[in-house]
DNA sequence: CCGGGGTCTGGACGCTGTCTAACTCGCCAC
DNA sequence: GTGGCGAGTTAGACAGCGTCCAGACCCCGG
């Protein structure tokens, strides 16, 4: 993945754009996540926030990620409820998540297809809704 | 789910046949997964075997758990190497785990086909591969 | 200069799973 | 029955990830 040109007033600026008060940290967690434009862990984000800015909480980074999927400046991509990504790549997808590496990647929506998904209990898999295929590829 | 006539007794045949020496906490364990036919964390099994066996302690259950996945007596379904759940049904068929509400549901595998998948890194997604698929349904 | 609201911080906490050292128990030889 | 060995079990420490809270902090308006 390359390093996308993405400074920091840049990352100001879509604060702003967006109704967040741009503070110091706010700005190296969008640096963080939108100049390398990969799917990050908190504890990822916060390593990178820490290079520059050594004080940075980790309820802080939690928040700030927290405030940004709420402003969709970032999709939350939920392997369980207590292991989150966060990606800057808003476009229509979905993602593969590989649990003996770790590694997700994306799956572009227009080339994927699921047949055969029964209905959930109480909803229906709607547009927009976010599918996390996970695989666990054999043993050797 | 109904509670399928499963007795102790039949734990402790099914634990005998796989070589596996029958504990008592073993066959609790046995018996708990069997006797409801459900998917299971490890701390819901031990919830149940402490009902009647307040001093299993949670080494044991994870122990016995694994040991149990090894010798193929439960399927072992991994939302996240820190999120496991134990299933008794080892029948050809993939998850559906929803998000927002922690379930499992099973997906049997003639009715469900992926079309578009790529290619792992490191490997293919064989067969006999356990696929979860993930979806969080629709906010409100 | 002062007050106040929004922000940040460190630490406590909960949940899940792993590991280890010590204890217990069952079984076998004698 | 006695002794001893090893498998099984136990409590508790530990690690990773996320949440919550009380208090400190900063910056702006008045």
């Amino acid at each position: 993945m390359k390093k996308l040109p993405f400074s920091r007033n840049d990352a100001r600026e879509l604060l702003r754009r967006n109704g967040i008060n741009p503070t110091h940290q706010r700005i190296e967690i969008a640096h963080a996540l939108y100049s390398r434009c990969e799917h990050m862990s908190a504890d990822q984000v916060m390593a990178i926030v820490n290079e520059r800015h050594p004080e940075t909480s980790k309820a802080t980074v939690y928040n700030t990620l927290n405030l940004f999927a709420e402003k969709k400046l970032v999709r939350e991509v939920v392997i369980d409820p207590s292991k989150l990504f966060y990606d800057p790549n808003m476009s229509d997808h979905h993602h593969l998540f590989d649990v003996t590496t770790g590694q997700i990647t994306d799956i572009d929506a227009a080339n994927i297809s699921v047949a055969g998904l029964p209905a959930l209990p109480d909803g229906m898999i709607a547009e927009g809704v976010d599918i996390v295929v996970r695989v666990r590829p054999q043993a050797a």
